[in-house]
DNA sequence: AACCAGGGCAACCGCGCGCAG
DNA sequence: GCTGCGCGCGGTTGCCCTGGT
């Protein structure tokens, strides 16, 4: 087993951190801020002050190695960390990004604001496996996402058991081998390709990624599409944004550590993107559909992600104002993709 | 109550890249 | 150009928790 350069000299720790080592280390970042990794073990344990002079009595150092603490910063300490469970929105993202730029999870992350690579990768993995077990892909159940969940026990269910079965085009995305490499090329898309076609996910939660595929203009008025939306704009009452406040839960963090210990995480995080403030109604109205705050609702969570699938325009074919568009032929998207090498 | 299997996720490992000397 | 170092990334491991039997 070998260890990194930067920690043969000393004796390092491994395994999981403590809520001490947190603490050193949080600290140590925050007043000092992180430009050499391999330094911070050193004189982390020496920033301690008067409330932690306990710790002049043993264990001064930070006994990590200095990967080992850019891995736990970055994955779960830093404060502009989201944790929780990824939105649909996030979801989508992931797999649009995903299957553009393959397993590139740093790429997907950075335009995951809160994310971490890490997070997606065990998301992405764990789906992988569920989805390897069961390919089956018929699912009636939409299941409630009112259970948020404990960030050590995230049980999701995996959308792709759940989703609805719409049309073949998503039969063959989500049936595809989706392991390791791209899948949707930009410019071979077998999801993205009709221009008569609009596609979108929508979810009631984690639980159900019901997609659906919309038909444009000629297809709009067709009573089975007005009853998706119906259906869907119910669903979609219950994903707003929500910080899982079990994390909220950071005063007694720094001298208390008790055995509720989370860090300080959701605190100092720092708010979702803004859609940009000239189109502040980033309403979707959809046909037989009047009353839309769910819609609104979900439109809001898009904050997070705003250059995915939503855009306004001044005519959309959607109710008027915005369109849910073709990710892989948007603008946006292309911007997305834009920012990544071109190695597709 | 005890055991087991499965899932989630934090953390480790190895490799590649960039940069300074 | 070579070498060493530090960092970042992707793949993988293994611990821990939960639910089922």
């Amino acid at each position: 087993m070998g260890h990194h350069s930067c920690c043969n000299q000393q004796k390092v720790k491994r395994g999981l951190w403590s809520p001490e080592e947190d603490e050193k280390l949080i600290r140590y970042i925050t007043s000092h801020g992180y430009g050499c990794w391999s330094e911070v073990p050193e004189k982390a344990g020496h920033s301690f002050n008067s409330i932690l002079i306990f710790y002049t009595f043993y264990n001064i150092r930070l006994q990590r190695c200095g990967k080992s603490c850019r891995l736990r910063w970055i994955n779960y300490l830093r404060p502009d960390i989201r944790r929780g469970r990824f939105t649909p929105e996030e979801e989508k993202l992931i797999i649009s990004l995903h299957g553009a730029v393959g397993n590139r999870w740093a790429h997907i992350a950075s335009h995951l604001p809160g994310r971490t690579d890490n997070e997606i990768k065990n998301y992405w993995n764990s789906w992988i496996k569920k989805k390897l077990k069961k390919p089956s892909k018929s699912s009636t159940n939409s299941t409630s996402s009112t259970d948020h969940h404990h960030h050590h026990q995230q049980h999701q269910r995996s959308p792709l058991t759940n989703y609805n079965t719409i049309t073949s085009q998503q039969d063959i995305f989500f049936t595809q081998d989706i392991g390791t490499k791209p899948q949707i090329l930009l410019q071979d898309s077998t999801l993205f390709n009709s221009p008569n076609q609009l596609f979108f996910f929508d979810g009631g939660s984690l639980d159900s990624m019901t997609n659906v595929i919309i038909n444009d203009a000629t297809n709009r008025n067709a009573t089975n599409n007005t009853s998706l939306f119906q259906e869907t704009s119910i669903l979609n009452s219950e994903f707003c944004w929500q910080v899982d406040q079990q994390q909220v839960q950071t005063s007694s963090y720094a001298i208390g550590m008790d055995s509720n210990y989370l860090p300080p995480l959701i605190e100092s995080m720092v708010p979702p993107m803004e859609i940009p403030s000239s189109n502040n109604n980033n309403n979707i109205m959809l046909e037989g559909q009047e009353n839309n705050n769910e819609w609104n609702s979900q439109v809001d969570t898009q904050q997070c992600c705003p250059s995915y699938l939503f855009w306004d325009q001044e005519n959309g074919s959607i109710g008027g104002d915005h369109e849910i568009i073709d990710p892989t032929t948007s603008n946006n998207m292309g911007q997305i993709l834009s920012s990544f090498p071109s190695t597709l």
